[in-house]
DNA sequence: AAGTATAGCAACCGCTGTCCA
DNA sequence: CTGGACAGCGGTTGCTATACT
């Protein structure tokens, strides 16, 4: 009856990923392309359950992921949608190109939620928490429509139309609330927003945090960020041409190739295996 | 400089809906 | 039709880096 188990979770490894295995799930993944979880592990010679090995690959190893932080509009998009959809983390993350569930419901845990509350504003709800908060909200919006008054609100960062086009189906409420959620991020002090694709560099397979062997992992000054290195770019080069057919959506596309080799890929660590 | 607390994030766990034998 | 496996999703945990005392 129904079918064979993924894996009996016997002898599976478990933890943070090496760079040996991410290389070995990235050349199968180029090789054979996304096809049964399953059977993954087995052929690409890996001691992980399929599951694991997909959330690798969607949540970090995908070469069309964008890295860094959220920028400002992105940031702005997750509250609009989190105001529709609640903790529907992937179909948030299916309105933001480039960002994984994951990444967004962690950004939100970790930082959206923070400066919500931090404005009075319940983020489950979003709507003032209490008449004391509420009190506050009023506060910081006069403070910043006083600002708008001083200095004319920039364009918008440029959209993508798809996006513009999902804001105007984007009916809320609580405008107010909304704009002052908008607002609070373009102002808050201690926030700092990167826009996409700046220099944050790019969490590294090999990192101290991720290397499975511990004499190896005297975490220099570099802390979990890496930023090499031509030949990383010149195997994506290569596995690009090689397997066209490949789902390479964002790459092969619009010139984007040359942007991720040069800002984003250059921080891949590919493992040249010399020994 | 050392110890402790906190923040951030990758990965795991467990549940749910769907598909298949 | 039924039972079980799969893929996907959201919640949670645990490790590491950084900030603070």
């Amino acid at each position: 009856m129904g079918r064979q188990p993924c894996c009996d979770k016997v002898g599976l490894k478990k933890g943070p990923w090496t760079a040996e295995e991410d290389k070995k799930l990235i050349n199968f993944l180029h090789t054979n392309g996304q096809c049964c979880w399953r059977a993954v592990p087995k052929l690409a010679g890996l001691l992980r359950c399929g599951k694991s090995c997909r959330l690798r690959w969607t949540n970090y190893l995908r070469p069309d992921l964008k890295r860094g932080l959220l920028s400002e509009y992105e940031e702005k998009m997750v509250v609009d949608l989190h105001s529709q959809m609640g903790n529907r983390w992937s179909k948030i993350a299916s309105h933001l190109p480039g960002r994984t569930d994951n990444e967004i419901k962690n950004h939100w845990n970790t930082h959206i939620k923070k400066k919500l509350k931090k404005m009075g504003i319940d983020p489950q709800t979003h709507k003032p928490i209490s008449p004391l908060s509420n009190d506050a909200h009023l506060a910081h919006q006069n403070d910043q429509k006083s600002r708008q008054q001083q200095s004319p609100p920039s364009p918008s960062p440029s959209p993508s139309r798809a996006l513009e086009e999902h804001d105007k189906e984007i009916v809320i409420d609580e405008t107010d609330v909304m704009n002052l959620l908008v607002d609070g991020f373009c102002t808050e002090e201690d926030v700092s927003l990167i826009e996409p694709l700046q220099d944050v560099g790019v969490p590294c397979a090999s990192s101290s945090s991720t290397t499975s062997t511990p004499s190896s992992s005297t975490p220099s000054s570099s802390s979990s960020f890496c930023s090499h290195s031509e030949s990383a770019a010149n195997l994506l080069q290569d596995l690009v041409n090689e397997f066209p057919e490949f789902e390479w959506p964002n790459i092969c596309e619009n010139g984007l190739l040359d942007e991720l080799l040069e800002d984003e890929l250059g921080g891949w660590d590919f493992i040249i295996d010399n020994s």
